[in-house]
DNA sequence: CTGAAAGCGCTTACAG
DNA sequence: CTGAAAGCGCTTACAG
């Protein structure tokens, strides 16, 4: 059977408008939709006929309809722009998931999960994106060159990323935590137990929390008299595998460092096999801090020293930065404290 | 500014629609829809002015309005009811996740993520779904108590499970892979190597997965006449923590196994550092089979031995069913083949 | 092959 | 406080 009117599959019979409750209730259908959206104006009396009329009909709105005489979609898209692997290995992704999730549903908007890994996607994303499917974005892990980043702020979409856009400060709003004040902090630990050659293994140098993390680590050295050893820097881009890389490198041209500040517990973890591979024990011969504490840190061998990132608050002030961008609010940038947490690879 | 006219956000400008689009090319609005729908009965000059007129104006469809006029509204829901830490500790979950997201994409359908977890999650989720929000709905890992699962087949909404869904054969179509004969061919493979005394840990009895792994299990023994043991048998619940406690429970009560089959690779990853702390060798000790094939088997120490489920054909047959029971298509139950795949937990 | 028209089911000023 | 009416931007028979 074919047919151009909606109707429950299966049965053909048609779902209830608010015609139909506007007759069951003997208003018309415009104070029913007064009642649907909690306007004023609406005496007690039409109140509780058209509730009535409602349960008694099973009534619920068609949200394109909805949609379209206002506007907005009701849902936003959380865009994941790492290649996919990331989305699996490295914890902060659904741990942000979850938390956006959570706070989304609390404001009665959907969560549409897109993942522009490959070409298509991203031309894809674009296009869905910028055909306002959605009413606004929320970005995760975005690196400043990306070009899908210019054509969404170009098509004006309401975006909001997890780490400041480098670039596009101006235009994109973001959450962050303290990336630079969390890896000072934490190199500082290490400065106070003794460790005196102290290596980093960054994140990618286009993201902010890659740039601001080593930008700590930067610091704390400098405000200490220590020189930096370009020998003791290794580069990582968030995955365990490149942890692992930078760990063998750091072993092999800075075979004496006595720590190691890694930009995430993903590659903190991956350098834990390295070093017990090359006879190292963590912490007695080199001690070992991440970065997030997003639940692997405490189930590594030995569990890692890290520094907090307050997930919850990051999630929940995304998607609120995010109705204020969609309600016409200028962007604006947050930041996040983050906090020490000492385990066995770095205890105090 | 508040207007119910939807802008470009900013701007101010109005999007241009599809009269816009006619009156540049100088034709109807209705045979610049059919252009758009890829319909019959366009001249090739009718054609040509209207696809010129769209680049022109930077025209595109709105999809509230397109969803209003077809019913249909492009989407599928990827519905997850598991309590939510198993989405990041079951590779499972991610590993469909991708594939459906790929097979949606292909079709030009967008994924909805929705996660009902928590009971007001679970609440919202029956009202957006039941609301046909989405055209249908992909369903993960279903238990067959769920009210969830009653209400929405009540509901009528199109649903494609992954694992057949006992009690609702009928009326929901599934995908799923061989289980039964997976968890045969694993078991012969123990069988085929020696061991005599193998202990099974099973998932839980409320999913096809669950039963029908510890179905082929049994059907194994029965076969070689060997009897099933009640103390050789634990039951978990995919979760890693699941598995680590039945391994607990099954050296205390059954010390003189010689291999374990355990229904999930996340459960079976889990037992390897009780066995370890036991003191038992793997494999020398005692051999170790999974299910799944999700990526950790390979990754373990040592790497499992494993029934490969084939996820790309898992997803991809979620994506077509669904399609087909959203055109009207009665349910059906599709099975895909599994093969064994052996690693260093139980070589051949 | 094409256009005029009805219809999808809502929201929202506007006039009472 | 309430109703009639216009409008949101499409699709799709229907009549040419």
């Amino acid at each position: 059977m074919i047919s151009s009117v909606p109707t429950s599959p299966g049965t053909g019979r048609k779902r209830p408008t608010i015609r139909d409750v506007a007759r069951e209730a003997g208003v018309s259908y415009a104070t029913v939709s007064r009642v649907l959206n909690g306007r004023e104006w609406v005496s007690p009396e039409s109140l509780k006929a058209v509730q009535d009329a409602i349960a008694r009909t099973g009534y619920r709105a068609n949200p394109h309809a909805r949609s379209l005489a206002t506007g907005r979609s009701g849902s936003v898209a959380f865009l994941l722009t790492e290649p996919q692997h990331l989305l699996f290995e490295d914890p902060n992704f659904s741990v942000l998931l979850r938390g956006v999730a959570q706070a989304l549903s609390d404001r009665e908007l959907t969560l549409i999960l897109m993942i522009a890994a490959t070409e298509k996607e991203r031309a894809r994303a674009l296009d869905y994106l910028g055909g306002r499917h959605v009413d606004g974005v929320l970005l995760v892990s975005p690196h400043s060159g990306d070009p899908l980043l210019a054509r969404l702020v170009r098509a004006e979409v309401p975006i909001v990323a997890c780490g400041r856009v480098l670039g596009h400060e101006q235009a994109i709003s973001s959450v962050a935590a303290d990336d630079r004040g969390g890896a000072r902090a934490a190199v500082e630990h290490l400065l106070s137990v003794g460790c005196r050659r102290i290596a980093a293994i960054t994140g990618p140098q286009d993201t902010s929390g890659g740039v601001d993390r080593l930008g700590g680590y930067l610091d704390v050295l400098a405000a200490n008299g220590i020189e930096a050893v370009p020998e003791r820097i290794a580069h990582g881009d968030w995955s365990r595998e490149s942890g692992a890389a930078a760990m063998r490198l750091l072993l092999d041209r800075a075979p004496d460092i006595d720590a190691v500040f890694v930009a995430s517990d993903a590659m903190a973890a991956a350098t834990l096999p390295v070093l017990r591979a090359a006879g190292r024990r963590v912490p007695e011969d080199i001690r070992v801090v991440g970065f997030d504490d997003t639940g692997v840190a405490a189930t590594t061998d030995p569990p890692l020293s890290t520094v907090r990132q307050p997930y919850d608050r990051i999630s929940e002030e995304m998607v609120r930065l995010l109705t204020d961008v969609i309600g016409g609010r200028t962007p604006l940038a947050v930041t996040v404290p983050t906090t020490v947490v000492l385990r066995q690879s770095s205890p105090g």
